[in-house]
DNA sequence: GCCCTGACTTGGGAGCATTGTC
DNA sequence: GACAATGCTCCCAAGTCAGGGC
């Protein structure tokens, strides 16, 4: 890639410019990371080898933090009904990648059984030393004490050989000997990303199972014969790198350096943000000041009208008036999902200066009133925590409690009442006359005729429960078996044909016209800057699809009505008019402590309730994204005396204790939720804290085999070899207990919560989960990315991201027509081969000077310059290489939703500052909708590092 | 200290729009 | 231009966690 003055960011407002992070002679010379302070316009990167990521693995480099390797391929296990076995070695390779995070040691780093810390490092680039004895799955590794304690989990997985071929689940090496506390320990694996904190298990077993599950409605798995870890947890799925470069130890120490002395570039300070001024948006606030001091006379919470005052109080906290997120205002055209990037980009700069100053929220009489009762009432211990328990929970620059001062907005959007078709299903054979309101229920389960939902009994029970609410009892309706829904079925499949057919004029008019509807509630307006609102329209009436084996999928989502929303608005602005005719808002709140405009009950679970809110792309959503990512990455600063401390509660003879310790110790490790109590209405689905006897197995010597439903009933299925202490405490905590009892009887999430409140302020058990997400990216990046193409730069980065994918166990269901596009590419591969392979047979005959003879037509074949021919072979052989490199992503990532991590949980300071070292256009990483969200982002300096 | 509520974040999938291929 | 593949956005379910009430 060329890099010869190219301007960092483009001057010009064409939005459709690529916004490329380039340096140009005019700005900033981006320092080499190896380097320092560079005014070279071209970057001076370690000449690491070229290769492509998936031809790293297995070669040594000199960095000292080695990436998390390529997959080893493992085995047999437990898929889930309709999952296919691939099976070329690509497809193993890409299966492999449900694993193991124990493959991940890098040879050297296994023998090098230095001292050096990693601790600072993401845990998934940390080495284990003895790596021999270890194994993990899904990230499991406990190296509180070892060189890890930072790494991102991606990266700590050491390899080791692990010999077992009949394994149900693939492990992970992970350190077994307990080691020996030792606060000055000069670990540094603490800052790893967690994948580098495993041990990888070179060679390991290719029966071995930890296939991800997607068990999202029917748990059950179907064994497979095939080696595939497709099915694997991706927890498990960790891509080794057995021979990938691991960290020098004069390195090492640098882990536990602060961040800016590890990475100073010199030019420090220098902004990267472009500039536009016609895009920089004037602060002002169309007539309602954005500086007013609305009153705060709004209720806390929905639904209490007697609270008025005390709640609007409660979340009011001493003025905070960082506001730091990007604050514009959108122009009436300015849909924010076509702003140009580069103006994007300016919104964190240019926003600085244009903020609104939120006001300074002075504390009444009645909340410093309110808040030193509560303060008396803290316990001892509350005391003596209390400068870490205190609520961190508002986003900065919210002015404490305070969310906004003035907020316009026009409601929210309901949809069209019930057009029937007059359709008439079969009852017993016979069509049935229903009536309009019989009949919309009739179409919802209808149109989900072929649908997993609809074999289910329990959505059929709920279906049909509440259907014959409306039938009435004297309904000839009587039982279901008898329903032929199949009339209603085929109209709704032409309906679809119909809408199918449609020109791209017409559906672009039907665009135009909702758009057009829409518009007016698409914005609102808080504190004088327009903000795009969220989502806006208010749910249709319809069957409730929860996840998993819900006891509640099926039953009748009711229409929403003007009478059951709360609007939520500036006590000075006019109320939004209730788009219903004859009916009117539930209520109208002014609570300037909470971010959303309306809500309504949950039809299908009264206490829980639907908000509308702004969209990610707002300042309020925006400030709220920062302060995440910026308590994340202050964990850095805490996860060495964290895991310190946990470790040495592990032999702890408080059981609370201990049973905290080791908590902390799976959710650190194991990214694993905290796992709040279900109710019996919900999908029985659990987390840490609500970890059943029957969802831990503990596999002699030292081996914890979780096996359970997490969030949305995704199977988290895992092995992983653990601390001997953490494992006896696992078996001492089940013991004395039945299937369904919970493993930690003593513990709860508020519990835990608190306690890691102690440690660090405002940490909380997902707190891990971000921040092992988050290092891990910062650390592969910077290990892996070198001065190769565009296209090898993209695959690092989605390498980075496919680790932290699997580290968060996000995984999606294979699409339905994976397999026939694997077997056209392979077609096409095949066809090309063939080609390659008559080419060579012609240039032969050329160079002897033989006849080429004729061609498959029967034809003689055309005579070409042997050069001709050898560019020909060339070509062909570049298109394979690149449909290969096709195939194998499409494979790996066949079972990996690597969305949601860039969402939520990787710092978008970490993209986008590599972005700009890279020289890497920031729209191939992020869409429009994502660049919108960070665009609070956008100004970080290209040092900067997690 | 427990239970419950309220407010917010996290999450996968459906369906639509865009891009690529022939 | 037709069709397929890919990517993106929207939808709404399902989590987390703080704080109030008793």
């Amino acid at each position: 890639m060329s890099v010869v003055n190219p301007p960092f960011y483009d001057d010009n407002d064409d939005d459709d410019t690529p916004l490329s992070f380039k340096r140009s002679s005019t700005s900033r010379p981006a320092p080499s990371k190896q380097e320092g302070a560079s005014a070279n316009i071209t970057y001076v990167r370690s000449p690491k080898a070229a290769a492509s990521n998936h031809q790293r693995n297995g070669i040594n480099g000199a960095s000292r933090s080695p990436l998390p390797l390529k997959p080893q391929f493992t085995n047999s296990n437990p898929r889930p009904s309709g999952y296919v076995q691939p099976n070329s070695s690509v497809e193993r390779s890409q299966k492999s990648n449900t694993v193991d995070k124990s493959k991940m040691k890098r040879p050297h780093a296994e023998g090098n059984k230095s001292d050096d810390s990693d601790d600072d490092k993401p845990l998934a680039f940390r080495k284990k030393p003895d790596t021999k004895l270890k194994k993990v799955v899904a990230g499991g590794e406990n190296a509180y004490d070892s060189d890890d304690d930072h790494k991102p989990l991606g990266m700590n997985i050491n390899s080791a050989k692990v010999a077992s071929n009949n394994s149900t689940s693939k492990t992970v090496l992970v350190k077994t000997a307990p080691k020996t506390v030792q606060p000055d320990d000069d670990s540094d694996d603490d800052h790893k990303p967690l994948g580098q904190r495993f041990n990888s298990a070179k060679g390991a077993s290719s029966n071995s199972t930890n296939k991800p599950v997607l068990l999202k409605s029917e748990p059950k798995i179907v064994q497979s014969d095939d080696d595939s870890e497709d099915e694997k947890p991706l927890a498990s799925r960790l891509p080794t790198n057995a021979a990938s470069k691991s960290r020098g130890s004069a390195s090492d120490s640098e882990d536990e350096k602060p961040l800016s002395a590890r990475f100073s570039r010199g030019t420090a300070g220098t902004s990267v943000s472009i500039s536009n001024s016609k895009d920089k948006l004037p602060s002002n606030n169309k007539g309602l000041n954005n500086n007013s001091s609305a009153p705060r006379n709004s209720v806390k919470r929905p639904g209490d009208n007697n609270n008025q005052t005390s709640s609007a109080l409660k979340k009011i906290k001493y003025s905070d008036v960082s506001v730091s997120g990007s604050v514009k205002r959108e122009s009436k055209d300015d849909d924010s999902n076509s702003i140009p990037v580069e103006r994007k980009l300016t919104l964190g700069e240019s926003s600085k200066s244009k903020l609104p100053v939120k006001n300074i929220v002075k504390k009444s009489p009645l909340s410093v009133k309110k808040d030193n009762k509560k303060f008396k009432t803290k316990t001892k211990k509350a005391m003596k925590s209390s400068q870490f328990s205190k609520s961190l929970r508002e986003p900065p620059g919210s002015g404490g409690g305070k969310k906004w001062s003035t907020l316009e907005h026009n409601g929210v959007i309901f949809p069209p009442l019930y057009d029937p078709h007059g359709v008439k299903m079969l009852y017993n054979g016979q069509p049935v006359e229903l009536t309009p309101d019989e009949e919309e229920v009739a179409t919802m389960f209808a149109v989900m005729k072929d649908t997993e939902y609809a074999t289910k009994k329990t959505f059929i029970d709920n279906f049909f429960g509440d259907w014959k609410k409306i039938l009435g009892k004297n309904h000839i309706i009587k039982k279901f078996e008898l329903c032929d829904f199949t009339p209603i079925f085929e109209w709704h499949l032409r309906e679809k044909e119909k809408k199918k057919q449609m020109t791209s004029e017409e559906k672009k008019a039907l665009r135009e016209e909702k758009l057009k509807q829409e518009e007016k509630y698409m914005w609102a307006v808080v504190d004088g800057v327009r903000e795009k609102v969220g989502n806006f329209r208010v749910e249709p009436p319809g069957l409730f699809r929860g996840r998993g084996e819900h006891p509640k999928m099926g039953k009748l989502k009711r229409r929403i009505r003007p009478s059951d929303i709360t609007i939520n608005i500036g006590k000075d602005t006019p109320v939004p008019e209730c788009p219903i005719e004859g009916e009117s808002w539930k209520e109208v709140k002014h609570d300037n402590t909470v971010t959303w405009l309306a809500f309504w009950n949950d039809p299908i679970s009264q206490k829980d309730f639907k908000y509308v809110f702004l969209a990610a792309s707002s300042s309020l959503k925006g400030q709220s994204d920062k302060e995440k990512y910026e308590k994340s990455r202050k964990l850095k600063d805490h996860i060495h005396n964290i895991r310190v401390n946990y470790t040495k509660d592990f032999k702890s003879k408080d059981v609370s204790k201990k049973q905290i310790a080791v908590a902390t110790y799976l959710i650190d490790k194991l990214a694993l939720r905290a796992g709040n109590e279900k109710d019996d209405d919900e999908a029985d689905t659990v987390g840490c804290c609500t970890l059943k006897v029957d969802n831990v197995t503990c596999v002699p010597p030292n081996k914890l085999q979780f096996d359970f439903l997490g969030k949305d009933s995704i199977r988290y299925f895992n092995t992983v070899e653990v601390e001997l202490p953490v494992y006896n405490a696992i078996e001492e905590f089940r013991t004395g207990k039945k299937d369904g009892d919970a493993v930690f009887d003593k513990l709860d999430t508020t519990k835990l919560n608190h306690h890691l409140k102690d440690l660090m302020p405002g940490l909380t058990a997902k707190v891990f989960r971000t921040y092992n997400a988050s290092i891990t990216l910062d650390a592969i990046l910077h290990e892996e990315t070198e001065d190769g193409t565009l296209l090898e730069k993209i695959a690092v980065y989605q390498r980075a991201n496919k680790e932290v994918a699997i580290i968060c166990n996000h995984q999606r269901a294979v699409s339905k027509s994976h397999d026939t596009q694997m077997t056209k590419l392979n077609e096409k591969i095949d066809e090309l081969k063939a080609q390659v392979d008559e080419l060579n047979k012609d240039l032969g005959k050329m160079k002897r000077g033989k006849p080429l003879g004729n061609g498959a037509d029967g034809k003689p074949k055309r005579t070409l310059a042997p050069e001709a021919i050898e560019k020909k072979i060339s070509q062909i052989e570049t298109k394979i290489e690149k449909m290969e490199m096709d195939k194998k992503t499409k494979e790996d990532l066949k079972t990996v939703a690597l969305g949601t991590s860039k969402i939520n949980y990787l710092d978008p300071r970490i993209t986008v500052a590599w972005c700009k070292t890279h020289e890497v256009p920031i729209e191939k990483i992020f869409s429009k909708t994502i660049l919108a969200k960070f665009g609070w982002a956008m100004d970080v300096e290209p040092d900067f590092r997690f």
